[in-house]
DNA sequence: CTGAAAGCGCTTACAG
DNA sequence: CTGAAAGCGCTTACAG
């Protein structure tokens, strides 16, 4: 099924069809009307390879996320976060075309396909993984991308990202457990730059003398054995700083069942605000990233650059904000 | 770029040049080299729009969830699934494009758009939500789909269907609670097929006289409100099935608000095995769905389709099993 | 308001 | 082993 047959069907060509089918004014009202009554009746789709080769354009946005050896696991704020970003993506009648990249090897191409290859109008590239060399290897084919959630560094100055304030979210943390009242303090964090500067700002609000426990990866296994095998030294402390939710959780499991009890003998808060934060026992602490405002401005901003609408590199900086809860 | 410009620069036409990239015996040894070189250098990428327009093939899968007004909330257990599926498709060098479906309102663009308008090669269906003249309008313009856990109804055997024995689970479901002693028990359930299948094999298993507590929807929160509210009517049974993971932990968590003991007061079996069930505390027993082998099957049998090996509609059950822990 | 021509960047089929 | 022709299904640009 093709234009061409419609225009046999009604009796015209096949460009006054195509016409008819994006709502040109240059088509006779009454044509347009026969031409739209097939086209329904045969059920007819337009073919958007062939369309996207006349017009360059695909109608589907790609959703690029940080995985294989940057992170074992897909983190669950990430995935909701791509929710999100996919259901925004859809209302502006768009498809998401999602896969994952690693800029641990330095293998471009992750980054730079889906455009290469045309599949995709733009590129939303999610995490705080992404390098320079990756956004300059994607800015030297297009313009068409932004960057949600890298790290605030000089060189992010030449691209468009949706930053949220990771070393703010530290601060807040620190300020937290302060309010609560707790002395002996604590971070417990993955090793990754990300959380680097959420620990920048945990530091730079309560000073640097502060312990640090370090998780080998992001998983709550982890985060729950670390808990399990050092409780006896964490309880030194009254106060703890985890790095993300799923830690924070893993951690908080793993001293509840040591016999440990949280928040009285040891505060804990955690960073994302994923939705078990608020499910757990005791219900966690957090820093929340506002991830529906992210998901919300990608989607404009990326439907801005494929319009060619301001395609200047511009930064915005979502704040996040603590959630208490009953963990601290 | 493109592949006329690579021929000029070799010296060849840019035919010689399609077919050294796509690896045909039929081009000189020497002639592939200098072709792979040049494209190399010019970090050439094959426009996949143009490719598929003449081929009619794009490499890329799409993958279908049950949204919108079928499920307010992307499950968390179709969001894993989707995520293993997602990664199955890749490894065979596929890309996935991931949109909602809604059968709710009998319009059925949802499920055939990406394959009419040849966005992709086939079609992953996920849900028990998908309706036979669903199915069958798929059926009307493709071979090339399967259906990830769809119902067992009559008119599934017309289509490839990849099944998890839903009814199965339910009877396990009760199995474990007599095992555990439970004599009083009760289901809690949300108003959909699905859980009707579920429930259909609890009682297969342990007689049809078992109140029935209705959920108003899938959410943490209404099933958390209902154990909230009718707590005390709950603690007249000693034993609940509660038909998905994320229900039965809202459940649990009124329960424990109320200061009603689980598993001592009142036994609880969930359904899905989502993460977050064994990190729940107590930690959650429940049906666990072999997401894995479905997803590694899934992306197996859609590429078979694709390759136009064995299309006769096929059925593949996949057996649920208990996982023992703490709330039964 | 309508249509014939040319082109988007590939591949298939055929001729050499 | 190589290349000119034709075509995939659209749209853009131009002529009427």
């Amino acid at each position: 099924m093709n234009i061409r047959r419609i225009a046999k069907l009604v009796g015209t060509s096949h460009m006054t069809v195509s016409r008819a089918l994006n709502n040109s004014p240059l088509v006779a009202e009454e044509t347009r009307k026969r031409v739209l009554e097939v086209a329904e009746s045969l059920g007819y789709q337009i073919n958007a390879g062939a369309r996207g080769l006349a017009t360059g354009l695909t109608t589907t946005i790609g959703i690029l996320y940080p995985y294989h050896r940057l992170r074992e696991v897909e983190s669950w704020y990430t995935s909701q976060l791509m929710h999100d970003i996919r259901s925004a993506l859809w209302k502006h009648g768009f498809d998401s075309m999602i896969a994952g990249y690693d800029t641990a090897d330095h293998n471009l191409s992750d980054i730079t396909r889906l455009m290469a290859q045309k599949k995709v109008d733009g590129l939303i590239v999610i995490g705080y993984e992404v390098t320079a060399e990756a956004l300059e290897a994607l800015a030297s084919i297009t313009h068409r991308y932004i960057a949600v959630n890298p790290p605030r560094m000089p060189w992010m100055n030449a691209h468009t990202g949706l930053f949220i304030d990771q070393e703010l979210g530290g601060a807040l943390a620190a300020q937290t457990l302060r309010s609560a009242g707790r002395i002996r303090v604590a971070v417990a964090l993955e090793p990754t730059p990300q959380f680097e500067t959420r620990h920048t700002g945990f530091i730079r609000e309560i000073g640097d003398d502060v312990p640090v426990f370090h998780l080998p990866d992001g998983t709550y296994r982890a985060a729950y054995d670390l808990a399990v095998e050092r409780g006896t030294e964490l309880t030194r402390f009254d106060g703890l700083f985890v790095g993300s939710d799923i830690s924070a959780l893993g951690v908080m499991n793993g001293l509840l069942d040591r016999g440990i009890r949280v928040p009285e003998e040891i505060a804990i808060v955690g960073f994302d605000d994923i939705e078990w934060a608020r499910y757990a026992r005791p219900a966690l602490t957090t820093v929340h990233q506002p991830r529906r405002e992210v998901a919300a401005a990608a989607a404009e901003r990326i439907m801005a650059l494929v319009q060619d609408a301001g395609d200047d590199p511009m930064s915005t900086v979502f704040q996040p904000r603590v959630i208490a809860r009953e963990s601290c």
